[in-house]
DNA sequence: CTCTCCTGCTGATCTGGGTTATACTACGAT
DNA sequence: ATCGTAGTATAACCCAGATCAGCAGGAGAG
């Protein structure tokens, strides 16, 4: 049954807001969105690759992940999607999937049609640029993990991985940076990175030697943050993409 | 001097319109943007990592290179731009690069004000909504990318980027997919791939001892094409971002 | 209450690609 | 003419991470 989940799209509302100024009529809009909910358990693909969509897939609770995947069936994560991200905003534009989604932990989605995003978009120039803007959020994580895959070492990715990870949680007021929910398997932590996970085990336990990352339950720890950083060269920079003004709606 | 430069601008043209339906006035919108041209040479950097910018970046000739670097100066690159692509249209929206811009060879590049870019995307919904899908386009070469540092060996990532461009180039009307321009050294080869300037040489050699690939000048064969794409596991489908209704702007 | 299967973990061994160093062009600058 | 500089090529050696082959504990399914 589609219809309107308030709750959940303030998520997004609020994930929009971080990155767009958007008018009360643009805010009544995106919650008004009409939608589905569905939950999926952990390893269950939401979308299959190479799916033809007819929907985006909102992310309400649990961790969601967008990957490709070789002909021998290896994966490659390519975006990792917390409470509130839309995993594929892209299928609106280029509905016939050229990834999969999967869920990583059991994970609310919310289905929300892409004649309703078009709707909307279409009424309110300002939500076009919204989208827009998350859309390139999303590109300039995929540029990180680029130079993370292509040039750093398993412990300097992981690192990198656990700060984004951290500042994304913070900024999405869903823990601090330094502890955080993230209750993912070294298999998947492995397909994220580009490694097997035979060596992120042994990667991640030297790291817990040096006292750089502690996993308790569901959540991982990361007492100094500093440090972390330090091995990852991590520059939050690029998590920046500027809270925007409306020039290009209203000038 | 910033003026008009119609027939360079007509290449970006044609690359949105290979993507976006565009009215009349749109188009025009387009080749009427105010540029200021400017040729770079070989291995200069045209906008340095970090660096403020109030104007994109059009490639009118040569080829230019998105990168990151570490701290160590290692480069990863994490586009590569033919004529007729704008390197950083996301800079519009998040004017400090997290990236830098190099010329890969002797390169003509259009500086395209941003002012300009928000004016022409504010006039026109069309413009915004192709701009989106011009962004969306970058960002799924850049999760092929992932895959590829991440799960491919290094013969199968150069088949693959070999692939990639010469379509890409086809595509722009700039070649044949099978012979096209590729003036690259194997240095910047390597800093796109992931690997090392004597890993590619070695690499390269084999394809060639194999008839995979010829280097004849600073053009690129390929002689036997279905071998090639087997061995990158090359699926053209993620550069087709769906030629667009205008639905988001005139629904 | 047992039987899976998943997850974390470990050890032994192997290899793709990195590192370092050197030589041989072709070419542009003086 | 010659010098310096990029770029390609090569050889010898090294190592981070892959591969293969297990084991143990816990949780879900029957």
């Amino acid at each position: 049954m589609t219809h309107s989940n308030q709750k959940p799209l303030s998520l997004f509302l609020g994930r929009l807001l971080r990155r767009s100024e958007l008018a009360q009529a643009e805010r009544q809009a995106v919650l008004g969105l009409k939608s589905q909910v569905a939950q999926v358990r952990a390893h269950r693909d939401i979308v299959l690759l190479g799916d033809q969509v007819n929907s985006c897939c909102l992310v309400v609770d649990g961790l969601a992940a967008r990957f490709d995947q070789l002909a021998d069936g290896r994966r490659q994560l390519t975006a990792l999607h917390i409470p509130g991200d839309i995993c594929d905003l892209q299928s609106v534009v280029a509905p016939v999937a050229s990834w999969g989604i999967e869920a990583l932990t059991t994970t609310t989605v919310l289905h929300v049609p892409h004649a309703e995003l078009k709707r909307v978009a279409s009424e309110h120039p300002g939500l076009a640029l919204a989208f827009w803007r998350d859309t390139i959020a999303d590109a300039s994580i995929l540029a990180k993990w680029v130079v993370n895959l292509g040039r750093k070492s398993a412990q300097s990715r992981i690192a990198h991985l656990l700060c984004e990870m951290g500042v994304r949680m913070e900024q999405a007021g869903l823990g601090r940076r330094a502890a955080f929910a993230f209750d993912i398997t070294q298999n998947q932590l492995a397909d994220a990175m580009g490694l097997t996970a035979v060596h992120v085990n042994r990667t991640l336990q030297a790291m817990r030697g040096d006292a750089l990352v502690r996993f308790a339950g569901r959540t991982v720890e990361l007492h100094d943050w500093d440090r972390l950083a330090r091995i990852a060269e991590f520059d939050p920079a690029f998590l920046q993409v500027m809270r925007g003004e409306r020039e290009l709606v209203d000038a």
